[in-house]
DNA sequence: CTGGATCGTTGGTAATTGCCACGATAGCCT
DNA sequence: AGGCTATCGTGGCAATTACCAACGATCCAG
């Protein structure tokens, strides 16, 4: 440990980012969710597919088959970006789009059978990134966070409320 | 209220993000990340700086003169980035730029009393961010938040360790 | 003094994101 | 029945951002 001299910090080489943005939970937030989100498409890069893939298909799994607005909208995305993904998908063969009979601008999309089985190996991806982002926390912490995110993203985005009890992971 | 009924949820127009996601700490700290920051560039806009001035002050107010080198670094900005930062700063009289004495290569940045000023300014400006964003926690879940952020941060990014005790706003 | 390395700067390229317009279709109103 | 307006999926454009390569000026080693 270089004997640490009394106060001769030998250099100021520590180039570390200031106090004011180490003590502000904002720019902690901002970086982290960077970092988590830039670890998670290199997690997924190894299956083809991307964190907004997951998320297409997990909605498709949990709600009956919607339309696409309906999909843009529960996750937030952009009509128009859904499009490349829904093509991507499609080609292989993990969801479906057929016109809607009783209304033929919309496209009713549905997970196949291989989107199913695609699901499954996305979600062991994404519970990987977890545990390994999440890893200098013990399963205690790793709740009260969680619990205090999920409190600001619920003042944020009311949608991302639990009404029902007992929502956790 | 519309009198809630039984459990007749009148049509799925509920298009919430699926629980899958809503479970996922990783997906929340993306989430909150983005909106975080979308917050802090709409506030900082009054002021015609953006929060990379801010940091980038901030460094000058912190360290002793610097070259443009050590602040990229310790802000992980490109230096190219850092180019037009300091431009926009210079031009507004909020920094100084001069040639290093003993090597005419390097650029010492320094801060003006202007600058020192708006440095006040924008720290007002993220205290307002940070007191909006974080209004639904209580000071306690706040520290808390803020414990658990840094030490993620800190196992992401060892700069972020907080090597002496009691560095906390 | 000469060759290689460093510093700030410039420029280009690629990826991501949000926004707007278009064709097709449906629903309403008269 | 006809026409007006709204909606849906789609495509394209613009702005932002990060990343990389190259360049002139300057320093340092031999």
């Amino acid at each position: 440990m270089t004997a640490t001299g009394p106060q001769i910090p030998v250099k100021p080489a520590f180039v570390r980012p200031p106090k004011e943005l180490r003590s502000s939970s904002a720019h902690l937030l901002k970086r982290l969710g960077w970092a988590v989100k830039d670890r998670a498409i290199a997690a997924y890069e190894a299956t083809g597919l991307s964190p907004y893939h997951h998320a297409v298909l997990a909605v498709l799994e949990e709600a009956p088959p919607e339309t696409q607005a309906m999909i843009a909208d529960a996750l937030g995305y952009d009509p128009s970006h859904l499009v490349g993904l829904l093509d991507e998908l499609e080609e292989r063969g993990l969801i479906e789009r057929r016109r809607d009979p009783s209304d033929r601008r919309r496209h009713l999309v549905s997970l196949t059978a291989e989107g199913k089985r695609a699901l499954g190996r996305l979600r062991a991806v994404a519970k990987g990134v977890d545990d390994e982002f999440f890893a200098p926390l013990d399963a205690e912490q790793r709740e009260a966070l969680h619990a205090l995110l999920l409190v600001l993203a619920s003042h944020h985005d009311p949608r991302y409320a639990a009404n029902d009890r007992s929502e956790r992971s």
